[in-house]
RNA sequence: GGGAGAGUGGCGGAAUCGGUAGACGCGAUGGUCUCAAACACCAUUGGAGCAAUCCGUGUGGGUUCAAGUCCCAUCUCUCCUACCA
């Protein structure tokens, strides 16, 4: 078959007629399967992309037969840095090296035939989407949690841009690659810390793979423990610390802030050693997350001279240093070293010649940091007390002192917001002279992004809209005066946080989504999606729906029920794909050699959907071959029913219930591999009816949609995509006889094929009288086991 | 350092509750068709052995009538995370 001629016939056929539209008036039920909508790439789909899409879109077309209103929506992701810099490089626009990169992508998701809804496709670069990006941002800004912060931040010194801690995983640039610096900047954050525990009460709950929801519960870290304050000898304030173990407050021989902690600034005057401690916060702040972490073996740090604190408990006078190894955006940025039981605080103590009071016995080397179950010694309240219990001891006694408190503290941080490039949504915020940080008031969006020729960004790291007045200038909302508009823009996250919201209802000019739209469609039933994504992207758009949610702005709490996995396609190698190692895969090579049918069969059933898979180019021929043979049975239909053997019914009716279920199990490579042995069952047969070809063509149809359709016309003129779902007759799963495994000692010895529902005796007796089993048993046996219809194991 | 996942033929990978290990596909070997090749079709295909049979799911133990699957120990790989106090 010309799979040419006939995938572009199907797929003109299905655009064109708005097949996949999802009704918002419908009485079906609803069902919303959503994929992780594409950065268009000028590169183009890649066979990730295939993969990715695939799981939901066999899940989809399956929907619709199975009598659903489907949403199954597409769209772009389409503000962010690798546009940009690709403009820089060509010197074209970014705009229209988005649009042209939208139009090649459609073309390609056609080209694979997927039934998305393309009547609904949304970019987030279009002022109409980004509008209610900007109006999201000032609900959170007028909540208090988006507010404006000067401080050390994430820095990349290759893209020129602040970068938030998902961004710079393991103190690399997300984007390029290159090392995160700390740069004191003025930042807007996002305060997702404020959700913490609400995104973590939603992990629990969400339907999802233990290796999504685990990563999840890590990244959020919510640990329990106490904020104690540590007087500061010198002056009346205190030093505070966040400790998992106040029970070991005894041993605390000395303090340890992080270089960027405030009170150096705050009591500068009282530091005897100033240019000695501003030096190391110097050399500290200018290293990269990376060299912090490659010189963790080695600590470094100052003592600071003329500024002491004193033990809450014991009184005891301790000294204070500084160190980087002690990181200002966890717990309080300051720590209380007990050096006889933490290995860092350890090898600082070794370097600087500390004191080390062990006070948990059962250790007999130092550092002894097994100490979960060990026994309280040289801590006078507490001494004897088992360790869980002098943590809650010791917790109380800080709270009854007054000098601190039980609490609890998350990894996260808060979400560095603004980047200093040009390629993003506009942050609507003014800057008055006289009022302050102003809001751009609801009525006045979209801020649009100015058109402009210029768009790199300059050394000291500010954004090119900067240099636009007419951009830059504007009037004060509140007062009228003259004011500076913010010239930084969103990051690439903005957009991506809440575009399932807008799929419900696209097209509104009123609001970002009509709450009765929303209603219907939402929650999503099944998100499809990457690994990668798992602490960025689903996080963000939780916390932004959480947000909306108790503004009474979206009916769920949680936007998702249910998030599945797919694995990534590694090269013919076994590596990741990439231009560099020359191992990529074009999903239109594979479609213009073997069509969009082979592709779309061939990445599914290449391994298990969730697994990492190497690309391997010959095994698509069996695929082709599989697709030969489904179409050459076409010959052999004949009109009307036919009487099978009950062997080919059994197979019948156990394919359609082993398709079905794996298919709802995201095990879509078995359902291809009994799909296969379907048809190589019905190859077998000199004619089939048109009844169980149809059968066929219906269960191969959201894989395989051209070939099911096509193949379909030939007895029908309506289309087979909303043809029902074939169910399957309970009692045609199983034969009448089955096959059982006569084992001796546990070695398989003979096999019998029996009436099914034989009792254990009747067996026995069968099996006693083998002539096989016979030998085995001269001398008599110990026992027989029989497991119904399955197995039988002579102990002799 | 912490967490998660994985280890099965020449290859990609299957294997509900512990019950015939290797489904399905690729490749390979032999054959049919062809002047020939490709395609297609048929047969075989975990290893050793003529065979009976023996050995086989990273490694070493254990539980069980029976272990890829459960338990203990151990090695390797991948991903995530990371001076997290």
């Amino acid at each position: 078959m010309d799979h040419q001629k006939i995938e572009k016939k199907w797929q003109d056929y299905w655009y064109n007629n708005h097949l996949f539209r999802a009704e918002d008036n419908s009485a079906k039920p609803k069902y919303y399967s959503l994929v992780e909508f594409p950065y268009p790439s000028g590169a183009g789909m890649h066979i990730g992309h295939v993969r990715a899409y695939s799981g939901l879109e066999v899940i989809s077309r399956k929907r619709r037969m199975e009598g659903y209103n489907v949403l199954f929506p597409i769209g772009f992701d389409a503000f962010g840095l690798p546009t940009e810099n690709y403009a820089i490089k060509t010197k074209t626009h970014p705009r229209i090296i988005t649009d042209r990169n939208i139009e090649t992508f459609t073309k390609q998701l056609k080209m694979c035939g997927f039934s998305f809804d393309f009547d609904r496709v949304i970019d987030t670069t279009e002022e109409n989407y980004y509008k209610w990006t900007q109006y999201i941002f000032l609900k959170l800004y007028n909540a208090g949690l988006a507010y404006r912060s000067h401080t050390y931040v994430n820095f990349c010194p290759s893209c020129k841009c602040v970068l938030s801690n998902e961004e710079s995983q393991g103190g690399v640039c997300d984007r390029c690659g290159s090392n995160v610096i700390q740069k004191e900047k003025d930042v807007w954050f996002l305060k997702i810390t404020e959700y913490a525990q609400d995104l973590l009460d939603g992990t629990y709950k969400l339907e999802a793979n233990p290796r999504v929801k685990t990563e999840q519960i890590n990244w959020i870290g919510r640990s329990e423990g106490a904020h104690i304050n540590f007087k500061l000898k010198e002056v009346n304030d205190n030093l505070r610390v966040f400790t998992t173990r106040a029970d070991t407050i005894y041993g605390v021989t000395f303090m340890v802030i992080a270089p960027e902690h405030p009170i150096l600034e705050k009591y500068e005057s009282l530091i005897k050693n100033l240019d000695e401690v501003n030096k190391y916060k110097e050399e500290a702040t200018h290293k990269s997350e990376f060299e912090r972490v490659e010189l963790q073996k080695d600590k470094t740090g100052v003592k600071i001279e003329g500024l002491t604190a004193v033990n809450p408990i014991s009184g005891k006078e301790i000294p204070i240093y500084i160190s980087d190894y002690v990181m200002m955006g966890y717990g309080t940025g300051a720590i209380m070293a007990v050096p006889a039981h933490d290995s860092r605080d350890y090898a600082f103590a070794k370097k600087f010649n500390c004191d080390i009071i062990p006070v948990i016995s059962g250790g007999n080397t130092l550092p002894y940091t097994d100490i979960e179950n060990g026994t309280m010694i040289n801590s006078p309240l507490i001494d004897g007390l088992q360790v869980k219990d002098a943590i809650k001891t010791m917790i109380e006694k800080i709270a009854e002192l007054k000098v601190g408190e039980k609490t609890v503290n998350y990894k996260m941080k808060d979400w560095a917001y603004n980047r200093q490039r040009y390629w993003g949504e506009p942050i609507p915020i003014i800057y008055c002279d006289k009022c302050g940080i102003v809001p751009v008031p609801y009525k006045d969006l979209p801020v649009k992004l100015p058109y402009i020729e210029d768009f790199e960004p300059n050394e000291n790291g500010e954004s090119p809209l900067s240099k636009v007045d007419s951009f830059v200038n504007c009037t004060c909302p509140k007062c009228g005066a003259k004011a500076r508009r913010e010239t930084d823009t969103m990051p690439q996250w903005g957009g991506s946080s809440w575009y399932f919201l807008r799929f419900t209802d696209p097209r509104n000019d009123k609001e970002f989504a009509s709450m009765e739209k929303m209603k219907y469609w939402l929650p999503v039933d099944w998100y499809s999606g990457g690994m990668e994504h798992v602490t960025r992207h689903l996080i963000y758009s939780r916390f932004w729906n959480e947000f909306l949610y108790d503004q009474g702005e979206v009916p769920v709490k949680e936007p998702y029920k249910k998030r599945g996995l797919h694995g990534l396609i590694l090269g013919t190698d076994g590596q990741k794909m990439s231009k560099s190692k020359g191992n990529v895969v074009d999903p239109l090579d594979i479609v213009n050699q073997y069509g969009a049918d082979v592709l779309r069969l061939f990445i599914l059933f290449i391994s298990d959907f969730e697994m990492a898979t190497p690309w391997n180019n010959d095994s698509i021929k069996g695929c082709a071959r599989f697709l030969d043979k489904v179409e050459a049975l076409n010959g052999n239909v004949r009109l009307g029913d036919l009487e099978y053997s009950k062997k080919l019914k059994v197979i019948i009716n156990k394919t359609i219930k082993g398709v079905s279920e794996d298919i709802e199990n995201s095990k879509f490579n078995t359902a291809v591999a009994k799909l296969m042995i379907l048809v190589n069952a019905y190859t077998e047969e000199e004619t089939i009816s048109q009844k169980d070809y149809e059968t066929l063509l219906k269960l191969l149809n959201p894989y395989c949609p051209h070939m099911a359709e096509e193949l379909w016309h030939n007895y029908h003129d309506n289309t087979i995509q909303y043809e029902s779902y074939p169910t399957y007759n309970e009692k045609d799963l199983i034969e009448d006889t089955c096959l059982m495994v006569v084992s001796v000692n546990g070695k398989v010895r003979d096999k019998i094929e029996v009436e099914r529902g034989l009792s254990d005796d009747e067996v026995k007796e069968i099996v006693l009288n083998r002539d096989r089993i016979k030998p085995y048993i001269e001398n008599g046996y110990k026992k027989i086991i029989v497991v119904k219809d399955k197995i039988v194991n002579i102990v002799a």
